[in-house]
This record gives structure tokens, C-alpha cells and sequence, in this order.
DNA sequence: TTGCGAATACTAATAGCATTAGTTTAATTC
DNA sequence: GAATTAAACTAATGCTATTAGTATTCGCAA
């Protein structure tokens, strides 16, 4: 057969926009494969079989967050910067749900580099607190806080966990504006 | 072959302590026939297939949360009360890992059980905000903070998504804090 | 240009899971 | 005690992941 001369990057960012059109659950080396129309063994030549397409997905979804974070971030100051990272993250999961869900995975033990790609999308929030007075014990408690906030608002939005949508983008500011110190 | 009397209840409470220890993702209709000694075609006698167990099982997570956050609310008020709903809240997520993550999938549209089981979780959150002096929008966006908080707070750590367990209990008393109006 | 090695695709085969159909057997009811 | 019903079983199908082995194509070096 002639080569379709697929590449990792290729193949994990196709696996996320199909992760986004049937959900992550759904998403199969065999949808995969026919969507690159290829064999599914094929896939095993750029991914260590489903466990490390999903280890990938992962790690795209963290790396995405992180800079969609950063921009946000970028030459805005205080609350307002929170704002706008709460609002880069709520905008992921709902832009692209798929790939959003595949941050909830826990990194295996030991894996530096997806932990390190998760602390980078976090940064950013310790220079705004920093930047707000807000250090120590403090800033512990509202950076956990802040992140379990967030996403679990993100999840619960996804979901449908809400009943009615309105509004919705008022009390997600306001719960933030309540979070900072 | 003999019969072996199982009920519908004892197989989606025995299928609950299986996801507490092997995770929800890996609890199958295999796994839990051969738990219960059984076939696995059997299993259909008692549940709709696989996703007739998961949603016993979610339906089995929101009544026990349910039960769970309004023993926490008895005689408690105001923000004790926030408090003990919110540790209850938490502490299934911790004992129950399995039973809490089946929490999370959407109920099927027109599913009517599921989401009045959601809902009476968090009947006791509405009075005691009530009682707090807390109404309309107010209400509307303590709510949905104080959910979105306390259930994300309970994944990120079941994800071992906090680096240090340190005073883990205190950043989540200083969330709800946070959060009360 | 040719030839070689590595990468990438393939086919074939295995194993596990969910599910359906049809059968048997035990319990319940009349 | 006979008939009905419920709950177990076996057998078979189809889908998925995965492994092993094979062939083809691409890139590079002689």
C-alpha cells in the first residue's frame, strides 16, 4: 500500500477533533484508523496503542491549555487577568470538549513531563496572586481553590449539570471575584 | 445450574464496592459475573446491559450523596452547615471512589429519576443559604459556585491533582468560606 | 543511478468484552 | 402435582485492542 505519511502530531490532533465530535469515551484506534484510512495496526507505528494515544491527548490538552492560559494572562493585571484565564479555560471545554475531558486522566506516577505541562498552564495564576499581595497560606488556598472552581464549573457545565444556561456567564465571574483575595 | 438469589440491589451494590477497587473504568460485565459467580449473560436478567448498570450505579451515587448531605445538614445552620455538606460531599469522594466517579456522567435527556436524585442532594443547600439571608440572583450564583467548587475540589484530589496533601482541609474550609454570601 | 536500511503500511491471528438467541432448571403459583 | 415464570446456563456473533510477521516505499549513501 502506498504511504500516507502520517505524523504523530497529524494523528494525535486528528484523535482530539474526533474526540470532540463523538466524545472522548467513544473515540477508538478503529474510528481513528478509518478516519486516517489506514489500518488500525498502523497507528501502533506513531502511538504506543490506546494507552499512549490517550497519554498524548493528554499531554496536547495541557500544552494547549497552558498557552491558551498564558495569552489570556498576557498584559492584563490583577482580577481582570483572572477573569480571562477562568474564562481561556471554561472557553476550551466548550470548544473543544473532547479534548478538554482528556485532562481529567491522572499522569502516571513518575510522568515529569505531563505534570510539568499541567504546573505550566498554573503559572501564570501564582504571578497574578503574587501580584495581588495574596502569598503564603493564602496563596495556597486560593490557587486550589480557583483551579477546583473553574473546573469543576467547566465540568458541570459540560455536562448539563446546570438547569437553565442563563446567566451562566455571571456566576462564574462572580465566583471568581469571590475566590481572590 | 442453581440459583444463586441475586437481587437487582445486591448486584449494583456489589458492582459500587467493585468500581470503589478497581476503578470505574475498568468494571465490566465480566468482572462483576465472575464476582458474583455468575455468567455474564446473567447479569441481563437483573440490568440493562453496560450502560443499564452505569446508570444504577449513578442513580445508586445520587441518592447516597443525597442521603449522605442531608444527615451532614441535620441540625446544623448556617455556615456549619455549609461546612459538614461540603466535608460529606468530600468524603464519599474519598471512601467511595468508584460510586463518586459514576456521579459524574450526564443523565440521558428526559431522564427525570436521575436528575430529581441530583436534585434532592442539594435541597439542603437552598435552605440553609435561604436561612442565611441569601436569595434570588445571589442564591443562583452561591450555588452553582459552591457545586462547581466542591465538586471539583473532590476530583482534583481523587486525581492526585494537588501536589502536597498539606492542609488540604483547610484550603477546602477557606473555598466554602469564600463562597458563603 | 543503484542498492540498502529504516520506517510505515499491510494481512492474519488471538484474546477479551458485550450482547443476543435459545435452552434448561429451579421456584412459585394455582 | 402441574403449569407458569424467573433466572440461570451454553453457544454464537461482532467489535475492539493487540501482536507477529510480511511487504512496500522512502531517503540516503555509495
Amino acid at each position: 500500500m502506498s504511504r500516507k505519511g502520517i505524523t504523530r502530531e497529524q494523528l494525535v490532533a486528528e484523535a482530539a477533533l474526533l474526540a470532540d465530535e463523538v466524545g472522548l469515551e467513544k473515540l477508538s484506534l478503529s474510528v481513528l484508523a478509518d478516519r486516517l484510512e489506514v489500518r488500525s495496526p498502523s497507528l501502533y507505528n506513531h502511538v504506543d496503542g490506546l494507552a499512549g494515544l490517550r497519554r498524548e491527548l493528554s499531554l496536547l490538552a495541557a500544552n494547549t491549555l497552558a498557552n491558551l492560559v498564558a495569552k489570556a494572562a498576557h498584559r492584563r493585571k490583577g482580577k481582570n487577568a483572572l477573569v480571562a484565564m477562568g474564562d481561556a479555560f471554561r472557553n476550551l471545554s466548550k470548544n473543544r470538549p473532547g479534548l478538554y475531558a482528556s485532562l481529567i486522566q491522572a499522569p502516571a506516577p513518575g510522568d515529569t513531563e505531563m505534570a510539568d505541562a499541567a504546573n505550566r498552564a498554573l503559572e501564570p495564576l501564582f504571578g497574578v496572586l503574587s501580584e495581588l499581595g495574596c502569598e503564603g497560606d493564602q496563596a495556597i488556598h486560593a490557587i486550589r481553590s480557583l483551579r477546583s472552581a473553574v473546573h469543576g464549573f467547566a465540568l458541570l457545565e459540560a455536562a448539563g449539570g446546570f438547569g437553565l444556561p442563563t446567566d451562566l456567564d455571571k456566576s462564574f465571574h462572580w465566583m471568581i471575584g469571590r475566590l481572590v483575595p
